[in-house]
DNA sequence: TATTCATAATCAGTTAGGCTGATTTTGAAC
DNA sequence: GTTCAAAATCAGCCTAACTGATTATGAATA
């Protein structure tokens, strides 16, 4: 038949805790700043990482100068399954940590966002708590916001500007996300040499849009709507296509995306949030929210990633999600 | 905003160990036999339960009478995801010692199945190796074992009674699955009492369909066919709604379904098996073929579970999928 | 009711895997 | 050439977890 079994007790090996330190190291952090997130020495990293690769059978990092210049191949097929591994891990056993989540909750979530992490969040929440019914409502965040009080919504997410302060103080507002929003498109511009710029953009009402039209009527320019879309897909499938230059934060871009900066002239634009308002007070609606707000798809560490600033949750909880 | 930070260190604590001590036990394996297989003491594994159970906050197991009786509410919601863990990891650390499979691989599975696990196993295969182009055909047992030459098929995994040999010795066939046939109903039924049996089955060309037959010709009962589809679900449902008698494998028997034996007077039927054949001698093939016998979701522990014998393979690998 | 058996829990002693801290190596920047 | 930052290496230590023996539990017998 086969002749598969490499190393009796195979894969047994591997713990959860190689592959934290993989992730961590995947991000960029260094051995010392890895080592410290995990509460461990930079040895124990590295010893850590080395057992990992011993394992597998194969070298995941790219550490050619000094340290760490990236990602081998292997590493990059591994990475995503690692981080899978770890989100279920944490997800399932936070999932235990408190009783089963149930009822039926109405989630509103942003239709004008990237939401894949969010809706995989959300089936593995429903997954872990069968007698939990929830129902998905998309729309934009504008509106989202606007029918809160009478939609019957228990929990909603939304993208906003940064430091958004939510109209209603009985509302407990938690923020998932803040990154950079950036201005990108499929080829470089130069902003001087531009008249007027074709924009790919949400509707009005779309914080992203304002805060990039305002940002062009400081520096004297005018914007025009090159292609209006309130679905995610279809703004980045345009800029993609070359038809204007989107507004996009960083976990949003594709691949084929470059981003304009100042040496392309374009001014600074604000930083956005990802943020979910707790609208009812069902014990419910806490958990959903706990759980969502635990889940690595959206924690901290990533919010790390996508933002220039530090945040100031991150500290606090890095030991949870590293 | 939210309390939920329980504890520092948090989920960091539990280790893939205590999951398979977990999986194992809630498999209805004792704490000695889960021992064995997992290469430690009885000891070990009743502290690695209650480690695990500590660290989660809640009792997994019921086990009021000297052994277990079975798992606690919470046990049961944390079993799926502790399967699901265990299987991505083991799939990620064994995908990660052979190279990248790479080509577009013709894959056919039975139709007349419970393919799920199947599916989900396969898609798994492509998240881990993005140059492999995978194509599923879906067919009956019958049809497919017939077409293995002519229609290009790489690998094909097929239904069939026990002890099957391929028909060409250049095949290689591995066996994935091995699990006795039963006859299943929505209510109890008396063989004795039925002049004719209607039968819930599969299109003519399936070994269940024959074995069947054979089974009740040779007690001089007559079946008939009272609902024939070539679709595994439709035959659940059919059978769960009581249209008849159906013949199904453990493996397939939905919660609703009652296995009707000898006590109420029915013949026993013979084992059957999800055999995988290698049709082509692809190197690509052969690494599929690995990956697919390695998949935790048909390993030789779920050949066990069904099982009334023992599958030779079994304590051989026991330790890579325990 | 006592006896036996099978199983799981408990406990103390041991072990080994993994951690720490110090040191060395590496490569880059100055 | 010197300095610096970061990672690798190494020896020793430490603790989590394992073993083996014992005890507790409950079921099945007589």
């Amino acid at each position: 038949m086969f002749d598969c079994q490499p190393s009796p007790l195979g894969d047994r090996r591997v713990t959860l805790e190689h592959l934290r330190a993989f992730v961590l190291l995947a991000e960029g952090k260094g051995f010392q700043q890895a080592g410290l997130q995990l509460y461990r020495s930079q040895s124990a990293v590295t010893q850590s990482l080395k057992r990992l690769e011993d394992i597998l059978g194969c070298k995941l990092l790219e550490r050619r100068q000094g340290h760490i210049m990236g990602l081998t191949a292997d590493g990059e097929r591994f990475l995503p399954a690692a981080n899978e591994i770890l989100t279920r891990t944490s997800e399932a056993v936070s999932a235990m940590k408190q009783p089963e989540i149930a009822g039926r909750l109405l989630i509103g979530v942003p239709d004008d966002f990237k939401v894949v992490d969010l809706h995989d969040a959300i089936s593995r929440c429903a997954e872990l708590n069968r007698n939990l019914r929830l129902e998905v409502v998309s729309a934009l965040s504008s509106q989202l916001l606007y029918q809160i009080d009478n939609s019957g919504l228990d929990l909603v997410i939304l993208k906003c500007l940064e430091d958004f302060v939510p109209s209603d103080k009985r509302w407990r507002s938690h923020l998932l996300r803040r990154e950079p929003l950036h201005w990108v498109a499929a080829q470089r511009h130069v902003f001087e040499s531009m008249s007027e710029v074709p924009l790919v953009i949400f509707p009005d009402g779309c914080c992203y849009r304002s805060a990039a039209l305002s940002a062009l009527d400081r520096n004297g320019k005018h914007g025009y709507g090159a292609y209006v879309s309130a679905s995610y897909e279809n703004i980045r499938a345009a800029v993609s296509a070359g038809l204007g230059i989107g507004v996009l934060p960083a976990s949003a871009l594709a691949n084929e995306h470059i981003i304009l900066g100042k040496q392309e002239g374009f001014p600074e634009l604000p930083m956005v949030e990802l943020v979910m308002i707790q609208a009812t007070d069902k014990y419910a609606t806490k958990q959903l929210a706990d759980f969502l707000a635990h889940s690595a798809t959206m924690n901290p560490r990533n919010v790390n990633e996508y933002s220039d600033h530090n945040v100031s949750a991150e500290s606090s909880s890095a030991g949870i999600f590293g």
